[in-house]
DNA sequence: GTGAAAGCGCTAACAG
DNA sequence: CTGTTAGCGCTTTCAC
């Protein structure tokens, strides 16, 4: 047999459907004996109100997808975090999805949930930003670190001051070859933090190799920490934390030392970064921020924010106010010293 | 106005509701041109099919979730990864929530979700034995790593070798004091783990300290660690990495030194575990094949393992057979040694 | 307080 | 090939 529907319920109860639906959802307009056979009947049936048919008649799902592309990334996990305590502050179900970096993929999920939610967060899209605005336009969506340029997709990201002083602090520490190790090519954030470690050597005369893309992962490192090698910069920069600790695996095994012979700074301060030794100096980014800024506003585009929180919002600050740019700071630790 | 439904797209391409219907989702069986006409009116009112109403005919909602206490630690992360691919190979969209370890965040989730999906995956629930029962009639569901006891409820676990083999590991090493921080207390794993690690020590002979329940986070090691330097103790066993970490970092700070003074040993293997100073012993646990084995099973409970795979399933071995129990195995690093 | 009936957006027989 | 017509499970007027 399949799931009991509630017409099952009603018929067990020797009721209408009309009531028992009121009496299991609308407290108070049915006779309490008659709600307590209800839902008794409904226990002993195992009954489960079909989300989708609710969903045909309320006007929202009550329900957001978080797109990630990899989730096994930890700097996403504190961003799903973020994300998921405002959005469970406001009672609404909020579902993550990993593309695992494949754009196709991607795609793929989007279209698939895109019929099931009332909006999107999309993080770190690997998408161009065509599709991304073609997107937007067919369902509620925030991207989340990746400004695809169209006033109409709201967008919230991070700064690169981080980044920035990560290059004067190498700077003032006496370097002045440095190497920036890329990450995706489709991803918006590397061309901006490119560009900005681009500018402030330039600004301060620090002469910069540009390592390539690479893929934003720990075995990746390996290749960008023999191209710094070759490049003969002392210190690296790369796109994010995994490849930095991929970085410091390769150069600790080829008998590289860090921070003495090159320095290393990643990027996002992840989980992690300050198990390794030496510890990694890194670029902070307040991902779990990050997760709620996005959240609260797409709530509010889709006109959820309304809903009464369960729980008092203060902690997770004003709704859907807020500057859609966070700032990320430098965080120094072991892994860079004087040339 | 709102999202525009299969009736606006057929009214604007001039043909019926089915017409369009079958034009978007049946290939072959609509004249081309009027295919097209179709999509291009599709495309230009940015339709987007609703998820929920083809749900109320197809029997199954084409999607599973997967509930995770907490997604923050990596344990979890590699296995989403697992099933992650093994439903992405299926065509079966997944979803994941993450409960924070909160029992109560569990089972609101649970509601949220039933309704919407065609089975769950439940990792490491912190309900009781009872109340997974009660949810297991309500909805398909497959426990990973927690056994119910009902036979009803389809469970994959891992088993306790790695833990039996780390304790021979340290009495092999000479230690005769041992001590067990516990994790969670409505975590099964733990109470298995912990009886595993009683039976072994009273086997061989080496007394045992129980430094009772703390939560499975990185911050609560510091207790751990402390507990452990007052019951005299020469090595720890914990609960999971995560207090492993915590554990290294508080004797540190304390100028214990690892291993010469005390040896550790976490559990998982997750991610960062190589990347600590010494680099944890730890038990490797195949959560990447978990997350897959208990996918597939789910599929095969609710009888979607028969669609046909869009990539051939080889890669992620039979879809619902094999042990429901995976080996663990000790990873030897260098957090442990003789006393 | 409770029942009857009309859809929500879509698919799936049935006709044409 | 394409249009008509029932519902899917549920909420919601509108009567009683």
């Amino acid at each position: 047999m399949s799931r009991p529907t509630l017409a099952d319920v009603a018929a067990r109860a020797g009721v209408a459907i009309s009531t028992a639906s009121r009496a299991l959802h609308r407290p108070g307009r049915i006779r309490a004996e008659t709600a307590a056979r209800v839902r008794a009947a409904a226990d002993e049936l195992g009954y489960v109100p079909s989300a989708a048919a609710r969903q045909l008649h309320r006007s929202s799902a009550g329900a957001v997808a978080l797109v990630v592309p990899d989730l096994t990334n930890p700097f996403f996990m504190a961003l799903v975090r973020g994300s998921t305590r405002l959005l469970r502050a406001h009672d609404v179900v909020q579902v993550v999805a990993d593309v695992e970096e494949e754009p196709e993929s991607e795609e793929q999920t989007l279209a698939a949930l895109a019929g099931r939610v009332d909006g999107m967060l999309l993080a770190a899209s690997r998408l161009d930003a065509a599709t991304l605005s073609t997107w937007s336009r067919r369902v509620p969506l925030v991207a989340v670190n990746h400004d695809a340029g169209d006033p109409e997709v709201p967008t919230v990201t991070i700064g690169t001051q981080g980044v920035e002083e990560a290059v004067e602090h190498l700077a003032g520490l006496g370097h002045r070859h440095l190497a920036y190790a890329s990450g995706p090519a489709t991803s918006w954030a590397d061309a901006r933090r490119r560009t900005a470690v681009v500018e402030t050597c330039a600004r301060l005369g620090v002469r910069l190799t540009d390592l390539g893309h690479h893929p934003p992962r720990r075995d990746a490192g390996a290749a960008a920490a023999d191209a710094v090698l070759r490049s003969g910069a002392t210190a690296v920069l790369t796109f994010n934390d995994l490849q930095a600790f991929g970085v410091l695996d390769r150069l600790a095994s080829r008998g590289v030392q860090v921070p003495e012979d090159v320095s290393v700074i990643g990027h996002d301060d992840i989980f992690g970064a300050d198990l390794t030794s030496p510890a990694l100096t890194t670029v902070t980014v307040p991902a779990e921020e990050l997760g709620a800024r996005a959240a609260a506003r797409l709530l509010g585009a889709v006109g959820l924010a309304t809903a009464a929180p369960s729980a008092p919002p203060a902690a997770t600050g004003p709704a859907s106010t807020g500057p859609d740019r966070l700032a990320t700071h430098l965080t120094v630790r072991g892994s860079t010293a004087p040339v």
